[in-house]
DNA sequence: AGCACGCCGACT
DNA sequence: GTCGGCGTGCTC
């Protein structure tokens, strides 16, 4: 009998999440019967295990690859060729991605795909992606509204939509520029309704189009979520409408995921993991807030969906619409004028809709207050005032908990985190001491621990002392109904259950709330009708941070907050947003003051630009952790020796500088010690070069006998908090 | 990253 | 006598 004819045997590279360092880096060639496409799903067996992987283009470098040998290689187990293989511009994402931020491009691959895709099989896969495929054909064959004229500006959702001639000029610009577009609109400017009028006008101009929307929070994606299926719902079916985020149910991220990647999704949600997506005809990206630092991941690959969303704009030839009322100076700078090297197309919407004002911005002097006040007698007197008049005030305190120190009233003993180089912060509430670093828990002593002295007094105050005082000091204020003033506050401690943040912010909306207290996460997104005074009570230590951001983030977080009062323009007149500081004649104040952004961004471009700072040179910073801090730092200092030691990284030590190892602002959190390095160069280029040489160098310092105590380290580009 | 193999301390 | 600690080493 003639044997049958051998199989065709084809080798095919995979990409599995296997770790940038060893010999795996790269994708791992395996056999297959038939030539599978690139971008396919498979699973692959690795020693013992049986993992998810994607065909990957061959690479030259792989090809000519000798030292494997040839007689060890192992079939692919399976493909899951029911499903599309992810484009070749997905394909490109992932590669420029993994490079940029030094990461293994399986590493980033992998985790840019839903974790539930690992463990279905090809059949269970097929029949999911049926069940997709009808509803979609269902939601198409019945539209429920017939198509709007080209640009018009009529809902979609049969509701009249009036634009302001400030959005109709923007919308204009939109249609007839390539972008990248960064839209610098006021808070209540309506920047919303035109990414929607936006996205109306894509999706309309081919049956397939997708549209990415990100939102910096997941807190921020329900609300939009309503308001996009509310617009697009009826028009395209509710299912196109679907959200990408870390809160979702694995099955939940499945699904939305197998949506976008076959087309059924027209309109894609979600927080910074969404700009992976796999969005076959993506047409559109939007990137609402981009100045806000959540879009920058903290972990793996800590990569800036922001910038990744510029970058994959460009790969798709989809526009990208990038949107703040505070930009961030890296976008301000890209949008400056073409003629002055300018990448970015900049619109202005600087008014509010309709007559709505922007508040009157009062700065309360605390040099001339009593010592050492909280809420100054001024700014008590405004908020007693707002609620006679039945009026809600907002008072934001950056700083959780009731005394972020406790602290003996006779010896030298603070609350110290025996873990951290933190205090613990007490929380009244439940009579503990909190560690916010590592998380540890206890009762309060009844006495100093250190001399037994049984005052122990709390040292600065946190939201709940703050929401406490404000009880005592409203104690006596009347609303105008007659009932006691009621207080509410928000903040992580009291939104810790699902749903809690919820059902707090409805208590304001229906007015049961006269003052919410809280910290930063009151003043993103949420539209508070009746605010019509917002107080910051201590703002001031940003001011001389030592992290050059610092003023950047503070201008925004107060432009935003200040944004929160008098979003009705029946009370936009009289609303206020109140500061209480030492240095009333700040510039940043003095800037705030007036609203004005582009003074406060033409003032930091200066001062960054003196000092040779981003965005006027690029960043990237190594950190270690180690069990002591000289481990640690020893590590990085070692490294960075070792860099002018071989070829290719001394060649480049001239372009760039590499400072010195330094401890971490929180330099121990949990009795790890963690240390830092920067790494700063006036060229992109040249520190991406840098960086992908040095890799090889900070893997063989980290073998070294000296560096046994380094537990790990990464490389963080464009690192956003130095 | 996983998961093996491998060599030393407190328990059914 | 085993269970289990995590130190090295390998996976196409």
């Amino acid at each position: 009998m003639p044997q049958p004819p051998a199989p065709i045997t084809a080798l095919t590279q995979v990409l599995l999440h296997t770790p940038a360092y060893s010999q795996m880096a790269g994708a791992l060639s395996y056999l297959s019967d038939a030539p599978l496409p690139p971008g396919t799903l498979v699973r692959v067996p690795l020693g013992q295990r049986e993992l998810l992987g994607v065909v990957w283009d061959p690479c030259p470098a792989q090809a000519t690859d000798t030292t494997l040998d040839p007689a060890r290689l192992r079939p692919i187990a399976a493909a899951l060729d029911a499903l599309p293989p992810l484009s070749a511009s997905w394909r490109a994402l992932i590669s420029f991605a993994a490079s940029y931020y030094q990461r293994a491009a399986g590493e980033v691959a992998l985790a840019a795909l839903p974790p539930q895709l690992r463990d279905l099989s090809s059949m269970q896969l097929a029949r999911k992606l049926k069940k997709l495929a009808k509803a979609a054909a269902g939601a198409s064959d019945t539209p429920k509204n017939p198509l709007p004229a080209p640009g018009a500006n009529a809902d979609i959702a049969s509701q009249p939509v009036v634009l302001s001639a400030e959005q109709r000029q923007v919308i204009s610009e939109f249609q007839h520029n390539p972008g990248p577009f960064l839209l610098f609109g006021a808070t209540g400017s309506g920047k919303t309704e035109v990414f929607m009028q936006c996205t109306a006008e894509l999706l309309a101009a081919s049956s397939d189009a997708q549209v990415l929307v990100m939102v910096p929070e997941i807190n921020l994606t329900p609300q939009l979520e309503d308001r996009f299926k509310a617009r697009f719902g009826s028009r395209y079916g509710f299912d196109a409408v679907v959200s990408m985020h870390s809160g979702m149910t694995p099955a939940q991220r499945l699904n939305s995921w197998l949506a976008a990647h076959s087309g059924a999704a027209r309109i894609v949600l979600g927080t910074r993991m969404a700009v992976f997506a796999s969005m076959p005809r993506l047409k559109l990206i939007i990137v609402d807030e981009e100045h806000d630092p959540s879009y920058k991941s903290g972990e793996g690959a800590r990569y800036s969906a922001r910038d990744l969303a510029i970058y994959r704009g460009r790969l798709e030839d989809a526009k990208v619409l990038l949107g703040s009322a505070t930009p961030s100076l890296e976008s301000w700078h890209h949008s400056r004028p073409a003629a002055e090297g300018g990448r970015y197309l900049r619109l202005a919407m600087p008014s509010r809709i309709g007559s709505g004002q922007l508040p009157l911005v009062r700065r309360v002097d605390m040099s001339h207050q009593p010592k050492s006040c909280v809420i100054s007698p001024p700014l008590l007197a405004a908020i007693a005032q707002r609620i006679a008049r039945g009026e809600q005030s907002m008072v934001f305190l950056n700083r959780r908990g009731y005394a972020p120190v406790l602290q003996c009233t006779d010896c030298d003993w603070k609350s110290e985190c025996p873990h951290c180089s933190a205090y613990r912060v007490f929380h009244k509430i439940d009579r503990t001491l909190r560690c916010h670093h590592c998380g540890l828990s206890e009762r309060v002593p009844r006495a100093c621990p250190a001399c037994g002295n049984p005052d122990i007094a709390p040292l600065g105050r946190g939201t709940e002392r703050l929401e406490e005082l404000l009880a005592e000091l409203l104690a006596d204020t009347r609303r105008p109904d007659g009932q006691p003033v009621r207080i509410v506050r928000i903040d992580a401690d009291t939104t810790r259950h699902k749903g809690a943040l919820e059902a707090q912010l409805a208590q304001v909306h229906t007015g049961d709330v006269d003052v919410l207290v809280g910290t930063q996460m009151i003043a993103k997104g949420h539209d508070f009708r009746r605010i019509t005074l917002v107080a910051a009570v201590n703002p001031d230590n940003a001011l001389f941070s030592s992290d050059f951001r610092a003023a950047e983030r503070l201008f925004s977080l107060l432009m935003q907050a200040a944004g929160r009062a008098g979003r009705d323009e029946t009370v936009a007149h009289k609303s206020e947003m109140w500061l209480q500081t030492f240095h009333p004649t700040h510039p940043l104040y003095e800037a705030l003051k007036r609203h004005d952004y582009p003074a406060f961004a033409a003032s930091q471009l200066k001062e960054r630009q003196q000092a040779a700072m981003p965005p006027f040179s690029f960043q990237a910073l190594v950190r270690a952790e180690a069990r002591s801090q000289e481990t640690a730092q020893a590590f990085l200092n070692l490294a960075s020796q070792a860099a002018a030691g071989q070829a290719d990284t001394a060649a480049l030590l001239a372009q760039l500088t590499l400072y010195p190892a330094v401890p971490m602002s929180m330099a121990r959190i949990a009795d790890v010690e963690r240390a830092q390095m920067l790494v700063e160069s006036p060229s992109r280029a040249v520190l991406q070069r840098f960086l992908t040489a040095w890799q090889g160098v900070l893997h063989s310092t980290r073998a070294l006998p000296e560096c046994k105590g380094v537990m790990r380290w990464a490389i963080d580009v464009d690192p956003l908090n130095i």
